[in-house]
DNA sequence: CCTCCAGGTTAACGACCGCTAACCCCGCTG
DNA sequence: CAGCGGGGTTAGCGGTCGTTAACCTGGAGG
């Protein structure tokens, strides 16, 4: 993992701010005037680094599933002929990080979807829904009596369980990110086990 | 349980059509215009039965929040006193019953909170947090072990698995309700006793 | 039969929003 | 030092949206 130290750029901090602010009040809720407040720029000084309001959204939602898909792919690799649970608890834990460090991304990624234009929407669910296959192997791999669409069924399930960070942070003082991390990763394997056992 | 057999009376119409526009394009990507041509009137006529847009969402939150909470009180009044299994088990079923018979309310519930007038927003989330608070109250008669945080923490999760019905719907052709809806019944106590095992 | 009202209609207003136009400033570079 | 281009600014246009105003109509009640 390359981490970055150098400055952000202004497109980079634009599009961080306007994550933030589409998660809070919904692509249609905020104004680009706000998005350059956030920045320090103001409004129309937005049109110097993204052709409109839409681009900031199409990029942001494309970066998500291209960076959700491409980090499994890695980590497919560097654990190449493990055992499935080995497998499945690295896609585990890389999405757990994903969803705790970036919360913002992950509600946008389910909830303005179909604020895309249509390639740019159908970028994003292939994929999606690559990244989907791609655990779905996996839980077959580990479960084999789990059918096909109970196995895709299973996968979406655990999405949803582990992109409720959002919601954890709202309620009470959630105890340490190690702590959450853990939580989320055995209700993750527990949930699956209980799939597999038809 | 009263089933209604009578006709819908124009409000509910409203209501209903409001609440599939609301979950597919979001409170603010949707125009008056279009919730009335929905239920065959146009536009301003929407406000012979609601004083404004804010409205209706107000109420579908409201009334939301309002059944899953006074749903569940039902529930625990009638297997009380029977084992914490039972009780969660109850609880987990009424559940899956709303999020797979009305999928656009469940969407609307976790998304478009934030656009509502403050007391109408406080009235939603105190009814959501009794509903947490009863489920945690049960999760911890069922696995002691687990501290109040961690429960809480576990019951939003669980609902971010239950919730997950509406990706269910786009995704593989489910095969028919009462296989998902057992799937689920299943994953969410795999997921609650994984946690419970610290 | 007249009245009235629930429940519609269309026209239009005012606010807001995304975006463009026109202009400006400043730090490079030849 | 001239020029120029990246990155800002403000003013304003055009369209959309929520809401109000004014008007209409069919059926129930006295």
């Amino acid at each position: 993992m390359a981490t970055r130290t150098d400055a952000p750029t202004r497109r980079e901090q634009i599009l961080k701010e306007a994550a933030r602010l589409f998660a809070e009040r919904g692509f249609h809720g905020v104004g680009v005037d706000e998005i350059g407040a956030a920045v320090g720029i103001s409004g129309p000084g937005l049109y110097r680094h993204f052709p409109g309001k839409d681009a900031m959204l199409a990029e942001l939602l494309v970066g998500i599933s291209g960076q959700l898909l491409t980090g499994a792919k890695q980590r497919l690799k560097e654990v190449d002929g493990a055992a499935p649970e080995v497998v499945l608890d690295s896609l585990i834990e890389g999405h757990i990080d994903f969803a705790l460090d970036d919360r913002p991304l992950i509600t946008l990624h389910d909830r303005e979807l179909d604020r895309l234009r249509d390639s740019d929407r159908k970028l994003v669910r292939q994929l999606q829904r690559q990244y989907v296959e791609l655990w779905v192997g996996v839980v077959r791999a580990l479960y084999p009596d789990l059918s096909e669409p109970a196995a895709r069924s299973a996968v979406h399930s655990v999405f949803g369980l582990l992109n409720s960070t959002p919601h954890l942070a709202r309620s009470g003082s959630l105890p340490g990110r190690a702590t959450t991390a853990a939580l989320l990763h055995r209700m993750a394997r527990g949930a699956f086990a209980a799939a597999g056992s038809a």
